[in-house]
DNA sequence: GGAATAGTGTCTTTTAGACATTATCAA
DNA sequence: TTGATAATGTCTAAAAGACACTATTCC
């Protein structure tokens, strides 16, 4: 699993005979295929979870809204690629969490040629204004809500099911990681972390037993020991631990 | 999730601008990248969990262990290839289960060239005899274990890695899945199925304890009525169930 | 003061972990 | 008969679910 901070190690697995082998090798002998790499930014604003979205300014496809993403450079790992886009999109630089989802590969998917789409998937916290690109004439966060299932904002290319499956993975990861911190700015409050728990899921969540679970798991959340008066009431207010594994999971 | 059956659905997507934008594009500007499937096919042989492995019969990195895998056809989804793959190395038509496990496209991991590998994780029973294929000179399911962290038993190009995460996702998948039922042939029993767990987990489970956990569990295996007597004492016998999700999981 | 929320304590239910006992079959 | 394993039942410990209650702050 990848983690916040991208380790890349790349090794060159060529012997002696591979280099005689590879004189006579011709690369254009294959059908030709382009290797992207799309992302599905997730971040919770205004109790909503929302998605990163930018509005396609060239053909194809043209004036339909899309996941960000863009072709894997000749020398970079899929990783870097991937988080290159995250920071062109976003600016973000640390925070964040990235991690690969899936990959998508149907021999129609995209018109223009074959193209292999790396799907990976970030969790934000809901600071960044999004950066619209050079291939994108806009770009917004929309809820996730909004987008499901109706035909008249389908996403371009397999971009729903791309979607589908981020949302889909975000949801199980909150059950058994701490990930749900990284949507939060720091310091937070308990009833903070809740509410992304309860968004990201669509349920209310029991605040008292909340509370004593995340409080229970080591590492989840670090006491800054202060207190912060906000709306009715005061909260305690806490940073992100460094949970790698929540033990048992939270009950969805 | 991909599941043991494959529902393929490709699109078109291409609108009546694209066709016309479609007409001077050339494919040929993208640097040239083979897309290729590769499996961590897993098995329970023998009280060890073992991976199918083949030699290498051709250039590069000739005479080495490697992972199944082959180039995706150009009409082929990366399931459809993935499956296919399956077949031919294993002549499993049916009760194994199939699912995509990451994408390895480091520049240099192949020294012909830029091969992004979309690898997939296969769970089969032990029944299958491999089969080696035109381009293997040997096939052959090798202890996990005798090959962990050895450099002598290094696999080729990067397919230790590629091992690594299809073993770590198999391991998950028992916790919160009914997935180990896929290794056993049917019908088996409680104890066949405890020591699915133990071997792939390598550690000892409380037989009592699994055996509750198990039958509490809906769906999960499906009792036959008929009785075994195999070795000391007798067991009943059981298939495969239809189980979704476990829940909650069964703790490692 | 009233309303809303944060925090604390406790009781019940569920499930895992541990262990004892019986049943069955092979050597 | 003895030994090994399958199956059953029971006790304990841990954690979730539910609920009552207090504390604090804004209106």
């Amino acid at each position: 699993m990848m983690s916040t901070i991208l380790r890349v190690t790349v090794e060159d697995h060529a012997t002696d005979e591979d280099r005689g082998f590879l004189a006579g090798y011709d690369p254009r002998a294959f059908p030709p295929v382009a290797v992207t790499v799309d992302l599905v930014i997730l971040t919770v604003r205004d109790g909503e979870l929302c998605v990163l979205l930018i509005r396609r300014g060239e053909p194809p496809q043209r004036g339909r809204w899309a996941l960000p993403g863009g072709f894997v450079g000749p020398e970079e790992t899929l990783d870097e690629a991937a988080t290159r886009e995250l920071v062109e999109e976003t600016g973000i630089r640390a925070g964040a969490h990235l991690e690969q989802l899936a990959t998508f590969g149907a021999p129609k998917r995209d018109p223009r040629m074959r193209v292999v789409s790396v799907a990976y998937l970030a969790l934000v916290p809901d600071l960044p204004t999004p950066i619209a690109g050079t291939d994108a004439s806009e770009a917004r966060y929309r809820p996730v809500a909004e987008l499901a299932g109706s035909l008249a904002t389908a996403l371009a290319f397999d971009h729903d099911r791309i979607l589908a499956e981020g949302v889909e993975r975000a949801r199980g990861k909150l059950e058994y990681t701490g990930l749900a911190t990284t949507f939060l700015d720091e310091p937070f409050t308990i009833a903070d972390l809740r509410r992304v728990y309860e968004t990201v899921w669509g349920a209310r969540l029991h605040p008292a037993n909340f509370r004593r679970k995340v409080l229970a798991t080591p590492g989840f959340v670090v006491p800054t020991g202060e207190k912060l008066a906000t709306g009715r009431g005061w909260a305690e207010l806490y940073r992100r631990g460094t949970t790698a594994h929540l033990h048992p999971a939270i009950p969805r």
